[in-house]
DNA sequence: ATTTGCCCCTGGCGGC
DNA sequence: TGCCGCCAGGGGCAAA
């Protein structure tokens, strides 16, 4: 489900539906998705309350007291507040039951999720302290980029799906920013200018924030890994014509990620 | 230091 | 209808 704008809008909910709340009691389904859920859950959560939710590129962050619940949606991971507790389904791997009734649930087809738990801070955690800036904030722009991209001869994509890079650029928006940007997503790096890592980064923001704002521009259906675009100028759309110019539109793979791209508007 | 490729896992879909 | 191969929002990690 999740790019940067799917996980922030997970992150809002939560922190409307959790923030406040008393864990019960946790249920541990399966014992490992991509890492081995810490069994240190069922002794350090029951007890505490949920303080706040925060994100940091893909990843989760709920503080609850006694230190930090880390949660990767991997490609198909889903969260969602149950008001009791109904039989399990199929991939429905972990339960944070609260005080009020209510069971937070984790439900991950294809187990590429991960939870993880700290009592330090989360950002000395080994899987985020190697993350770049946030694209939303002021961290992330022209010259950081341009300074990044020196020395590098990895197309451009891939350089913008590096989270160590910047945090929280998926595939799908990577597309859609190139698109934006007018820039070949198989350009080397290094060859960018300037001023095209300034368009680049405007294009970041601008793809993730309108994302938010709609609310995501695809939709996840429950219980199933099929996922319905909404709004794509170029992902996905590789056999049809750009939205701008009309032409045929290319996919190519970098990376082993597809990659769709108007060989016209983008140069 | 970068870059490349593998791999974790399940399911949907198109083709035969 | 059934089976098979391919592909899918990610990303850590080992090896080149």
């Amino acid at each position: 489900m999740p790019e940067l704008p799917e996980v922030e809008l997970t992150r809002r909910r939560l922190e409307r539906e959790l923030v406040g709340k008393r864990i019960e009691r946790v249920v541990v389904r399966t014992p490992k998705l991509r890492f081995p859920i810490p069994r240190e859950l069922h002794d350090s959560l029951p007890g505490r309350t949920v303080r706040s939710v925060e994100r940091r590129g893909k990843y989760l962050l709920l503080e609850c007291e006694a230190g930090w619940l880390i949660i990767h949606l991997g490609m198909t991971g889903f969260l969602r507040l149950l008001p009791g507790t109904p039989p399990p389904g199929k991939h429905d791997h972990l339960d944070i039951a609260f005080a009020d009734g209510a069971v937070l649930r984790f439900h991950d087809p294809r187990k590429f999720g991960t939870v993880a738990w700290t009592t330090d801070t989360p950002a000395t955690h080994p899987l985020l302290a190697g993350i770049g800036p946030e694209p939303l904030t002021t961290a992330f722009d022209g010259a950081y980029l341009y300074d990044a991209s020196r020395g590098r001869r990895v197309a451009v994509k891939q350089l913008l799906m590096n989270a160590a890079i910047v945090a929280g650029v998926g595939n799908i928006y990577a597309n859609e920013a190139l698109f934006r940007a007018g820039i070949r997503p198989d350009r080397p790096s290094s060859s960018l200018s300037h001023s095209e890592c300034g368009r680049l980064v405007l294009a970041v923001r601008e793809v993730l924030q309108g994302s938010i704002d709609q609310g995501s521009t695809y939709r996840v259906a429950e219980h199933t890994v099929a996922y319905h675009p909404l709004d794509f100028a170029v992902y996905g759309r590789g056999t049809g014509d750009c939205t701008r110019c009309g032409g045929a539109l290319e996919e190519i793979r970098l990376g082993n990620r597809s990659t769709v791209y108007c060989p016209r508007c983008q140069r």
